[in-house]
RNA sequence: GGUCGGUUCGUCUAACGGUUAGGACUCAAGAUUUUCAUUCUUGCAAUAGGGGUUCGAUUCCCCUACCGACUACCA
C-alpha cells in the first residue's frame, strides 16, 4: 500500500471563516502533496445543518486561492464545490451533505455486522445521567457498561426497535465500542499511542436531529472512498483517533486505511490558549486570511486587506510548527513544497508571533521591483485623490497644482521609501508631503528649528535655492551643504528647518531628494508659505 | 474530574548521549547619518522541578508541576 499515490484533503467545516490555524492545516497537507508529486483534495464537511454559515465554503476557497493553494480535486475552474463526478474529479460530490445516501448505507452495514447499534435515549436522558454522574464525582461513558441499562437496540425487543424505527425519527446510531481492548495507534508527529477502549464512549454515528452522518461516520468512509493516504489535521482530533482506527476495523479497511498525523495547536501571543478571533481584535492583527462580514455585519480583518503578500503570509506559516533543519527562513511556495517534511513538524504548540509576521513581510516588500511598488502604490494614492498618468513624461520636477503625477515620479520614490516600510500601506504615511503640502507644522518641532536665527537663514536659503540647478540630486546636495558650511551654519539646524517648511515635522528623507522631487517652484512655495505662516516663537 | 498530548532565551526554533546550548523576531547599547528610517556591530536572554540509566544527559526512563486538547445527536 505504500505504492499508493499520494492523497491527501484538507476538509473544513462550512460554520465560519477559515482561520490562519485553518491556513497552516491546508498549507502542511498540500507541501505533502506536492512534495509527493500526489494529490491535494478540498472536501467540505457540512453535516452540521445547525451551524452551517452561508458564503463561509466559497469564503474557504477563495482564501486558499489567495494564498496560492490550488486544489487538484474537489473545486472547479471556476472556484465552486464540483458535485458532480468527471475524470478529474471521481469522487463528487465534495459536499458531505449531498452525499447523505453514501453514509446511511455503510452505517446500516455497520448495524448488521454488530459493530454499531440503534439508541432511542432523548438529550435530556443522557444529560440527566451525566450529572448524576458528576455529583457522584464520576464520569458517564456511554459504553457496554451503561449501555446494557439504556434504551437501544441492543436492551430492547426487537419488535419494539423496529417500531421506533418505523413511527419515530428520534433514534441515532451508536458504535458499539468493543470491552477492554487496547487501541495501538501510530501517529506521524507523535509517534506510538495507546488507548484502552474502556474510556471511550459509544459515539453517535448518524443524528436524529437533522438525520446526517457525524463527522466520524463521514469522514472515514469519505477517506476511505477517496483513497486518501494520509490524514494532516489539527491536534483537537487525537482523542477521537481510537474510534476512527475502530471504524476502519470494523469496515474491513485496515489494509488502506490512512496514516496519520496531528498537528498542534496555534496559540495566542500572549497567555494561554489557542489562538480566537478575539486576540487579533485585542491585539491588533487579523486572524483570517480575507476580510470576513457574518451574516451579523460585522467585519473582520484580513491579512489581504492589511497588506499581506500571499507569500509572506503562507512563509510565515509554515514556519509555525515547522522548520527546514537549516537556518534558511526566507521560502517560495515552490522551495517550501521542496523542503517541507513531516519529520520536522513540531510537537508543541506555537504561539502567534505578528512582530514575526511583519518582519515577513518587510523582507517580500524589498524583493519587489520599483514598478511592482508603485503599481501596488497607485491605487492607494488614487484613493487620496492622486491621479497617475501613465509614461515617462516630465518625470522629475513633478509636483503639479493639478496633483496629477508620471508613473515614473512614483516609480522613483518608492525606491526611495521601500527600505522605510513593513506593508505598501505604510507609504502614504511616508511619502504624503511628495504630493501634497504640509498644512499643519508640528509644534515640538517648530519650537525646536524655528526662531529668529533660522527664520533669516530661510529667508536666505529661499534667495539661494531659487539660484540652484534642481534636475540633478547631487547638484542639490552639494550646492545646499556648500551654502551652509560656507556660512558657518549648523547642519541639523538648517536641514531641519528646511524639513519641518517641506514635511510639517522633522522627519523624511534627505532634503536634496525632497527638493529634486517636488521641483524647485513647488519647494520655493513651501518655504514661503511657512515663513508667512509660522509665528515666531 | 477522566482520557490523551505537550514543556529549550519574552516569542518562533536548532542541537548522532559529548557544543562556550546556535539562529531568527523583539528589546537595549554603539557606529553611520542633515531628522526619521535603513544598514552595520555588540549586548541581554533558555534546557520546568526531582529522581534514575550512563564515564557523560537538552537528548533515554520514572515521578511531580504546569500548559493544552478532548470529554455534544459540533466539527
Amino acid at each position: 500500500m505504500s505504492e499508493r499515490k499520494r492523497r491527501v484533503r484538507f476538509a473544513p467545516s462550512p460554520t465560519g471563516p477559515l482561520h490562519m490555524g485553518g491556513v497552516r492545516t491546508a498549507l502542511y497537507n498540500y507541501l505533502y502533496a506536492k512534495q509527493a508529486g500526489g494529490d491535494f483534495i478540498i472536501r467540505i464537511e457540512d453535516t452540521d445543518s445547525q451551524r452551517l454559515v452561508p458564503g463561509a465554503e466559497q469564503y474557504i476557497i477563495n482564501s486558499l486561492k489567495w494564498c496560492g493553494i490550488y486544489p487538484d480535486e474537489g473545486v472547479d475552474a471556476g472556484g465552486a464545490i464540483v458535485e458532480v463526478p468527471s475524470a478529474r474529479h471521481p469522487h463528487a460530490p465534495y459536499r458531505q451533505s449531498q452525499r447523505k445516501p453514501i453514509y446511511r448505507q455503510y452505517a446500516e452495514q455497520l448495524i448488521k455486522n454488530g459493530y454499531a447499534y440503534y439508541a432511542f435515549d432523548s438529550g435530556e436522558e443522557l444529560d440527566a445521567k451525566r450529572k448524576e454522574s458528576e455529583a457522584n464525582k464520576s464520569t458517564f461513558i456511554y459504553n457496554y457498561q451503561t449501555r446494557k441499562e439504556l434504551k437501544n437496540s441492543l436492551t430492547m425487543p426487537s419488535e419494539q426497535v423496529q417500531e421506533l424505527l418505523a413511527t419515530t425519527s428520534n433514534w441515532t446510531i451508536r458504535f458499539k465500542n468493543p470491552e477492554d481492548e487496547i487501541v495501538t495507534m501510530d501517529d506521524l508527529i507523535r509517534g506510538h499511542i495507546e488507548v484502552n477502549t474502556n474510556t471511550l464512549d459509544d459515539k453517535v454515528l448518524w443524528k436524529a436531529i437533522d438525520e446526517l452522518p457525524t463527522y466520524h461516520l463521514a469522514n472515514i468512509v469519505d477517506d476511505h472512498l477517496m483513497e486518501i493516504t494520509e490524514v494532516i489535521r489539527g491536534e483537537e482530533w487525537l482523542p477521537s483517533l481510537p474510534l476512527h482506527y475502530l471504524l476502519y476495523k470494523a469496515f474491513g479497511w485496515t489494509n488502506t486505511q490512512p496514516r496519520f498525523a496531528h498537528l498542534s495547536l496555534l496559540l495566542k501571543p500572549d497567555g494561554k490558549g489557542k489562538l480566537s478571533k478575539r486576540d487579533g481584535d485585542r491585539l491588533g492583527f487579523p486572524v483570517f486570511p480575507l476580510k470576513w462580514v457574518n451574516p451579523e455585519g460585522e467585519i473582520s480583518r484580513g491579512y489581504c486587506e492589511d497588506g499581506y503578500y500571499p507569500q509572506a503570509f503562507i512563509n510565515m506559516l509554515s514556519l509555525l510548527g515547522w522548520n527546514p533543519g537549516t537556518e534558511q527562513e526566507l521560502f517560495t511556495l515552490d522551495e517550501l513544497i521542496q523542503a517541507f517534511s513531516l519529520d520536522r513538524v513540531i510537537k508543541s504548540g506555537a504561539k502567534f508571533n505578528p512582530d514575526k509576521a511583519k518582519w515577513f513581510n518587510q523582507q517580500y516588500l524589498r524583493q519587489q521591483t520599483d514598478t511592482q511598488l508603485a503599481e501596488q502604490f497607485i491605487p492607494i494614492l488614487q484613493d487620496k485623490g492622486i491621479g497617475i498618468v501613465k509614461g515617462n513624461t516630465d518625470a522629475q520636477n513633478g509636483a503639479s497644482s493639478a496633483n496629477i503625477y508620471p508613473f515614473s515620479y512614483v516609480e522613483a520614490l518608492c525606491a526611495l521609501i521601500k527600505e522605510r516600510a513593513h506593508f505598501v500601506t505604510d507609504f502614504w504615511e511616508i511619502c504624503s508631503y511628495f504630493f501634497i503640502a504640509p498644512t499643519t507644522y508640528s509644534p515640538v518641532d517648530v519650537k525646536k528649528f524655528y526662531n529668529a536665527d533660522t527664520k533669516a537663514i530661510m529667508e536666505k536659503a529661499y534667495a539661494r535655492i531659487q539660484t540652484i540647478d534642481t534636475s540633478d540630486v547631487h547638484v542639490i546636495e552639494e550646492e545646499l551643504t556648500g551654502y551652509i558650511k560656507e556660512n558657518g551654519w549648523k547642519m541639523g539646524t538648517v536641514m531641519n528647518t528646511l524639513r519641518l517648511f517641506f514635511v510639517g515635522e522633522a522627519k523624511g528623507l534627505g532634503i536634496a531628494e525632497i527638493i529634486y522631487f517636488i521641483g524647485k517652484p513647488e519647494a520655493l512655495r513651501r518655504i514661503k508659505i511657512a515663513l508667512e505662516t509660522i509665528p515666531v516663537g
